[in-house]
DNA sequence: TATTGTTATACTCTATAACTATA
DNA sequence: TATAGTTATAGAGTATAACAATA
């Protein structure tokens, strides 16, 4: 009784435990937001690396999201087909395309951004300024400990 | 280009980016080390849950943990394959079934808790021991947060 | 021969609901 | 009629690698 009352504890009270509970709803929240663009989160990664870093190409896009080229691929097809951006070709290489956002995806992005600011507020609600920035402080050391390695 | 700088931060800083990123990780290396003892992520869970609660019905199990009944099936056949676990008849209903560990899977324990420990040691490596304590309460607020909801 | 981008294929995971047997 | 558990089926998501065009 004394185990499983501590292994309970171990468990669910763990870092990990924890970072996927948060972890999933995040996405579940993240996923209600974006679907009245037409969005999912490859498409919408793609599109935020796209407003932040264009002129890129696909394969630039893939090595800095760290995917697939061939979800690039289908990604810039869902938002080619809803005009966000624009395939064309590379003058410098015939083999190349060069990804650009539209004006519509341009113009999407204080929205993309509104996403991402509302799901944050909506994780850190319970916390104040101050421990908000703790938090940050603590797992951006995490993130650069594991990339680190 | 303050504009692209400016979202980039918003993004690659934002606690649910980091929260994905951390959570992504983590379960990378749970899958490798649940990998040598025949488990996947399911079945450890389930197996977790009946070390601490058993007696339990599948249903139970199902409710506990958030997932499936067919989940919950696949699971113990697993589990029971690797003769971690035993469905005995249940004395009380027919259609019920007796979860409990068997002898092997109750001496398991110890190495499942100390991949917990492990993945949580890696995880919060770069902390110092207060800061890990900050953390977890942090944490356990928004948990308790989005329970609530 | 290597690289860009696309597509075809297969594989895994998951969900739905159909099914058996009990109650 | 409703419930416990299982299984069949289909669907989504993912990866692998084969492919055409270009360098």
């Amino acid at each position: 009784m004394e185990l499983r009352t501590a292994t309970q504890e171990v468990r669910e009270a763990s870092l990990g435990w924890m970072l996927k509970k948060l972890a999933a709803g995040l996405d579940a929240d993240m996923e209600a937001l974006l679907a009245p663009l037409g969005l999912d989160m490859p498409s919408f990664a793609i599109l935020m690396t796209v407003l932040e870093r264009h002129p890129l190409s696909q394969a630039g896009i893939a090595e800095r999201i760290g995917i697939a080229p061939y979800r690039v691929s289908r990604g810039l097809d869902r938002l080619e087909g809803l005009g966000y951006v624009a395939r064309r070709p590379d003058p410098g290489s015939r083999r190349s395309l060069v990804i650009r956002p539209t004006e519509d995806g341009a113009s999407l992005a204080p929205r993309l951004y509104g996403v991402v600011e509302t799901v944050n507020a909506r994780l850190s609600a319970p916390l104040s300024e101050t421990e908000r920035a703790q938090l940050t402080g603590l797992l951006q050391r995490m993130v650069a400990a594991r990339n680190g390695r």
